[in-house]
DNA sequence: CAAAAGAAGTTGAGTTCTCAACAACAGGTA
DNA sequence: TACCTGTTGTTGAGAACTCAACTTCTTTTG
């Protein structure tokens, strides 16, 4: 077993707590400002910079790196505050279509501005040009890595796995013996 | 008002997408290999590393990036599970301490070596010597950048602020005039 | 010292997310 | 045609998180 190194632990923290604020202030200031969650918004933005603003749910999920019963309920949501509208799909009768309405390019359009300035200044603007550079290289070095496992992520392996979680999830047997492990999940 | 430029909106979506991936994957390897959601998990490491393996809820909570509210619904139900025991504090009647159990602690030992190596195999593995360095001057910027807000945002700006939410929380006042630019990040 | 102000933790209500199950349809195969 | 398999989207239940009170105790200040 490798675990990290010094270095490496302290690189991991950051990256840790970095993100966190990141995350977290932008989130908040996008909902104390325009009453949005930062969920919501990705799905306002995707939808808006589709042709027709609109998107089958499915590659809406997709670019909101949402699940599909998540973004179920978000549109469900959405479609309560009038920001976005459902339609049956002719071409596949399974399938539905999200638009975003006009009332919800507004509010993307009122949110917008302040989200922006937000990432420029807590991002772009404590970088130099040549971080900025490597950030780029670097998300996409993890991106071209986890590409296999997310594929497989995306939607969830259906496996049994026959869950009684009683309270927290009793830890997984053994974990000595995972490498003879007939079909981990 | 000034937008991202295209070199910008390429990076920030990296960015996205590159953090999304990992904490996904991370998230669910660690649940699904040893039952602990993450959130979870940092509290177990925060207080095995704590002198006794115990932590003052506050202290905790600042080690986790969890609010007081949240880690105290946590602690509860680790508490439930025998994982982490809690107890009153002497010099400080309104505290509390948050101890690690033997238990817990097992636990921690059986889910470490595999996040360990995940973190390994998906982010350093990838990285070079470099990057990684950059890495961790990045997470150091944004942390500068960030420590501000942070404190602020970190035990919630208590004003008055009388939200009433009827729906989603409808969208603030006017912020009339914006340019008209649709596209955000 | 007494009163106000602040800090530590908890709680409950409401929101969002996850997970597993499901219904409805599509596409292929026999 | 009937069947099997896979895809699309929804649903309900339960878990986790947020937010705003609230309680209890500490610290500050007049």
């Amino acid at each position: 077993m490798r675990w990290l190194t010094e270095r490496e632990q302290r690189v991991w923290r950051a990256y840790l707590q970095a993100t966190w604020m990141l995350s977290e202030h932008l989130g908040r200031q996008l909902q104390q400002e325009s009453g949005i969650p930062h969920t919501y918004y990705e799905i306002l933005v995707a939808l808006s910079e589709a042709p027709n603003r609109t998107l089958r749910m499915s590659d809406l999920a997709s670019a909101c790196r949402a699940s599909r019963s998540r973004l179920s309920h978000a549109v469900a949501k959405l479609e309560r505050t009038g920001w976005v509208r459902r339609s049956t799909c002719d071409e596949d009768k399974r399938g539905a279509w999200a638009s975003l309405t006009e009332a919800g390019f507004a509010a993307l359009e009122r949110a917008a501005p302040g989200h922006v300035t937000a990432v420029r200044e807590y991002l772009f603007d404590v970088l130099t040009e040549e971080q900025v550079d490597v950030l780029g290289q670097i998300g996409q070095a993890i991106q071209d890595g986890l590409s296999g496992e997310c594929a497989k992520a995306l939607e969830q392996v259906e496996e049994v796995y026959a869950a009684d979680s009683a309270e927290l999830p009793e830890v997984v047997p053994s974990a000595a013996e995972r490498a003879t492990d007939p079909e981990s999940a």
